[in-house]
RNA sequence: GGGUGGAUACCCAAGUGGCUAAAGGGGCCAGACUGUAAAUCUGGUGGUUCUACCUUCGCAGGUUCGAAUCCUGCUCCACCCA
């Protein structure tokens, strides 16, 4: 095992905060003395199918700790997914049903397996214990806080000032969460900065229990593709793990320059020093953003798909056609006599633009054009002859070859 | 139980009888530009057989030449007081 000082400064990287950081230090020493690993504790609620790269950040932070030789502990929330995390939101958020919490926990599991490596963690699910809970124990377990302290909290303190609904029920949340360090006795939990309260509040239950209380490590909050606000998927401006090699680097590609830094450090290993380099003022950030979206894609998909995403990147902002063009087989009957038809009805024919009437617009625009030559037709009204391999192109990103069948 | 406020297009949010397919912002799409699918700028953003027509403002009726706007009933939501 690593001593103190070396496993320090790889945990440290991107860590928001550590509390109290001195606690922290104490069990890591103790724990390099024993030789007995640190239980590192990491909770995902399964409320939907997609793993971003927003929950990548504290399970990359627990890959560090795996390989350090800890234990990494992996608590399927599919309990609190009932109840739904109110951290960093303002609003409640929408009901699951069981089965539903089930079948995403299945899944979620296959995708957090891209970062962690499963065999070596344990893995549990809340609904382990709480799921034999009687009335009675819940309401021995809201014995433990008061209104007050939950309504000091900034999510709720929020809501209430603005006038928006806080329900009982999640208010239970920090305090399941809470049980859940108890019950498999957690060194350190980690979390996003949101999280705090929530991984404060475990360690009053565990020194109630007779336990160590635990550390809470705290990783900043991703920043989403628009540059501003927090990766969610409910906001739409995620990446995920699981998506195409293309999609991942086209994304990475349209990042607003602000937000690299941030992604840099979370996401990658690169050396600090090596990313002040590739950000310094007079590098193109282009070339960053490159750098940033191979190695993501790298992580997820290996060498090649980062290398086959970043030319079929340049290819296109460059203006060519990428190398493998989608077919899409156009009917014969929705041709006239002279082969001919109506470029709106064309688009939407090849699943271009959902309605002739968007079609006419993008038309108008200047975002159509076809063939080898690329001839921009702006007039809607107007019919073209279709013939077999036609190549048709609306806007820089929707291209299609037509298969006349 | 009482009171108040609210339900508008993908989201937020104006609009309280005609000039409203419905302000503004966000998002998204397209175009220009470019060191980038960044930033900036421009245009667009219900549908169709498209200089016109059809459908839309919680639901159902009604008044009116004409309603998102007025009336009646209903459903849903929130907040406040108890």
């Amino acid at each position: 095992m690593r001593s103190v000082a070396e496993q320090l400064e790889i945990l440290r990287r991107g860590v928001e905060a550590i509390v109290p950081e001195g606690e922290f230090l104490k069990k890591l020493g103790k724990s390099v003395s024993t030789g007995i690993p640190l239980r590192v504790k990491y909770g995902i609620d399964p409320t939907g199918i997609d793993v971003h790269l927003g929950h990548t950040v504290p399970l990359r932070k627990l890959r560090q700790f795996q390989e350090l030789g800890h234990t990494a502990v992996i608590i399927i929330g599919n309990y609190t997914a009932l109840v739904g995390d109110p951290s960093g939101r303002d609003e409640t958020r929408a009901k699951l049903t069981e089965a539903q919490v089930e079948i995403n926990a299945k899944d979620y599991l296959t995708q957090v397996g891209r970062i962690i490596d499963l065999d070596r963690a344990e893995v549990h699910k809340n609904g382990d214990w709480f799921g034999k809970w009687s009335f009675l124990d819940v309401l021995d377990l809201t014995r433990r806080m008061t209104l007050g302290q939950i309504s000091a909290r900034d999510d709720f303190a929020k809501r209430i000032a603005a006038e928006k609904p806080v329900y009982l029920h999640e208010c239970l949340y920090p305090l399941m969460q809470g049980w859940d360090s108890v019950e498999i006795k957690a060194d350190v939990e980690l979390g996003g900065t949101e999280q705090l309260f929530s991984l404060m509040v475990a360690r009053n239950l565990q020194v109630e229990q007779g336990q160590a209380p635990q550390i809470p490590m705290t990783m900043p909050i991703l920043v989403g593709t628009d540059g501003t606000r927090r990766m969610g998927k409910s906001l739409g401006n995620y990446i995920g793990v699981a998506e195409p090699p293309e999609s991942q680097f086209g994304k990475i590609m349209s990042l607003p320059d602000e937000p690299m830094r941030q992604f840099f450090t979370l996401l990658t290993d690169i050396p600090l020093a090596e990313v002040d380099r590739l950000l310094a003022p007079g590098v193109n950030p282009r070339d960053a953003k490159e750098v940033l979206g191979r190695e993501i894609v790298r992580q997820y998909s290996g060498l090649d798909a980062a290398e086959a995403a970043a030319q079929a990147f340049r290819k296109r902002s460059s203006g060519e056609d990428p190398d493998v063009i989608p077919e899409v087989i156009l009917s014969r009957d929705q041709l006239d006599e002279n082969g001919q038809i109506l470029i709106p009805r064309l688009i939407v024919a090849l699943g271009l633009e959902s309605s002739t009437s968007n079609a006419r617009r993008v038309i108008e625009g200047g975002g159509f054009n076809h063939g080898e030559d690329r001839s921009i037709l702006i007039n809607p009204k107007v019919s073209i002859v279709v013939t077999d391999g036609l190549l048709v192109r609306v806007g820089k990103r929707k291209i299609v070859r037509v298969r006349l069948g």
